[in-house]
DNA sequence: TTTAGGATGAAGTCAAGC
DNA sequence: GCTTGACTTCATCCTAAA
């Protein structure tokens, strides 16, 4: 299969359904005529009233006769007048949907792409400030309601959509009320006096823009999947034990085939990855998200002399994987055998836990040299214990008579399978970091060694959350060349390995290196894609800070500040597919 | 301002024992 | 089945020194 090409595996998809329109316009009535973002009417598929209004109370008794309630007749009335008998049961439909079940009005097929709708992207939020405006053209005297119908579409309560549009005006643009609505909400989750009144500060409107795309994600979703996944959230995914994934090159054959949800084949592959040991109803979501892909989890210690366990996501076909070649030191006295001499009988360690991104102080190891010290032969066994469980938290190894040391830089970026010195020159603290947040190259490389064949003429990748790039390493390492390389990475330090390498290894082909996964859009992937024909592979692990078990203060979930980019992962690869899939 | 050191547990898995 | 304890975990925040 050429790079440039896209695999046969996504064409019976139904890329056709005009899933933005249908969540956009959650309306009921026929009478419904809005402009969307490409410019095409769309008419709602309900039920309309087309009679003639009646005079008078008879509209009242007319509606009370349909079921709906005095009151919110009568508010429909005074909101429309009595003549628009269609804006009226609109209304009253709307209302009482609401009431009901907000969600159950959106049963809508919801397919990932609107294939017919140029620039209806999910991420393109201007696209709903204009379908605002194009809202005021057709239709002036129900502005108010048609924007509290896109409000309560997205999931807010008709109060809040009410509150908003009336404490930022009718000239508001849905985004901007929908960052009003979700500045309230933040500030009533945290506790935090956070006045109404208080227009939302300008530099926190792309965080609740993003939450917002979260939102409309996360409905997105629940809509596919219908009823479905109603009151799952808990469910549990199990971890497997031994955690091998589809296998390991020592036991490569656990499993070669599996049938791919429909949305979840390509193209483009994808490749997702984070922490195993999330919190519960993590890899749930993160499954669901990525077209109900069960995630492959493996510990890198079948792989190399250090623990390391995740989760990766991936549409990759699982037979004639195999491994990267020379297979690295298998345990700690292969990888550190000048530490042999120094090791004592009573640490049974033979891998190391997983390499994180700080380590022991020096005041630590002295206090181990300390305890130890006096003891001619074995210490007693309380002290074994208290080095054994310092020596397991922070990965100590032995470098000396009764001393423990931390590992090097350089001998975490061996173990992790990168090249040496390829963090050199940053600072100590960012090598660390960076190489306790990165990848296992040489678990990545087994996973995308099914690659080679099929691209034998390079590859076309967007990498997200690049870090100091370890898909790029791993597909490098593979033998797969690199023709175009999207890497989008916050940390410019990162950034600036990541360069250092590509020109270091003489890569012949193109990086592209961009900073923020949130700012890529729908038309900045058009633009490269159209640049050089598309996306072969989207890889990308976003942080996990928020899902580690290391972190003791914001051990927040999917919902945390920093982990929640993961949405940013499956949004633009959804724009991936979709783009890929328009153009086809 | 940058860098490094030190203190700070909870949440979850797993195996053993009952 | 349940309980218990051992074990593991891509970290954060504050402070001091350079």
């Amino acid at each position: 299969m050429d790079g440039n090409t896209s695999g046969e595996d996504g064409n019976d998809i139904d890329w056709n359904t005009e899933d933005e329109l249908e969540i956009d316009n959650f309306t009921l009535s026929s009478s419904s005529s809005l402009t969307v973002p490409g410019g095409e009417p769309v008419v709602g598929c309900g039920e309309s009233s087309s009679s003639p209004g009646p005079s008078n109370s008879k509209v009242v008794d007319h509606f009370i006769g349909m079921g709906f309630s005095g009151k919110m007749v009568a508010k429909a009335i005074q909101e429309h007048g009595e003549e628009n008998t269609d804006s009226i049961l609109e209304t009253l439909l709307t209302y009482s949907a609401l009431e009901s079940s907000p969600q159950a009005q959106q049963q809508v097929d919801c397919n990932p792409c609107s294939s017919d709708n140029e620039g209806s992207f999910l991420d393109d939020f201007s696209d709903m400030d204009s379908f605002s405006d194009n809202e005021e053209i057709i239709n002036p005297t129900s502005e108010k309601e048609k924007k509290m119908l896109s409000l309560v579409n997205m999931g807010y309560t008709v109060e809040e959509a009410s509150i908003a549009i009336e404490r930022c005006g009718l000239d508001s643009t849905v985004v901007e009320l929908t960052d009003f609505i979700f500045a309230a909400q933040m500030a009533r989750a945290e506790d935090v006096n956070f006045p109404l009144e208080e227009k939302p500060r300008p530099n926190h409107a792309y965080k609740k823009r993003k939450l917002l795309e979260y939102e409309m994600l996360k409905k997105k979703r629940q809509m596919r999947l219908g009823n479905q996944t109603t009151g799952e959230d808990d469910e549990t995914v199990h971890l497997p034990n031994p955690m091998v994934g589809f296998g390991i090159p020592s036991e490569p054959c656990l499993k070669t085939q599996r049938n791919l949800p429909e949305g979840a084949r390509g193209p483009p592959y994808f490749y997702y990855e984070n922490v195993a040991l999330a919190p519960k109803g993590v890899w749930t979501t993160i499954s669901r998200f990525l077209y109900d892909v069960q995630p492959e989890f493996v510990d890198s210690k079948y792989f190399c002399a250090a623990a390391r366990k995740r989760g990766y996501v991936h549409n990759l076909p699982l037979d004639n994987r195999f491994p990267l070649i020379p297979l690295p030191p298998n345990t700690i006295h292969e990888a550190f055998p000048l530490t042999r001499k120094w090791w004592p009988s009573w640490d049974t360690r033979t891998k190391l836990n997983c390499l994180q991104t700080c380590i022991a102080s020096a005041k630590l190891t002295e206090r181990i040299r300390k305890a130890i010290e006096d003891y001619d032969g074995e210490p007693p066994l309380g002290v074994q214990k208290y080095v054994l469980d310092e020596c397991r938290k922070w990965n100590l190894v032995w470098v000396g008579r009764n001393k423990v040391a931390p590992l090097e830089p350089d001998e975490v970026e061996m173990l992790l399978g990168f090249p040496k010195n390829h963090t050199r020159g940053i600072s100590r603290t960012d090598r660390y970091k960076s190489l306790g947040n990165s990848f296992q190259v040489d678990t990545v490389a087994y996973h995308l060694s099914v690659l080679r064949e099929m691209f034998p003429n390079g590859i076309n990748l967007l990498s997200l959350f690049s870090g100091i790039g370890g898909a790029e390493i791993a597909l490098h390492r593979l033998g797969i060349p690199l023709k175009n390389v999207v890497s989008v990475e916050k940390s410019a330090v990162n950034r600036s390995v990541v360069r250092s390498w590509w020109e270091q290894t003489n890569q012949r082909g193109n990086l592209y290196d961009l900073d923020d996964v949130q700012q890529l859009n729908g038309d900045s992937l058009e633009h490269y894609m159209n640049l050089f024909g598309g996306f072969d592979l989207v890889v990308g692990g976003s942080p996990c800070n928020n899902l580690a078990g290391s972190n003791r203060h914001h051990r927040d979930g999917l919902e945390g500040k920093e982990s929640s980019l993961f949405y940013d992962y499956f949004r633009i690869l959804d724009l991936v597919k979709c783009i890929m899939s328009k153009n086809n």
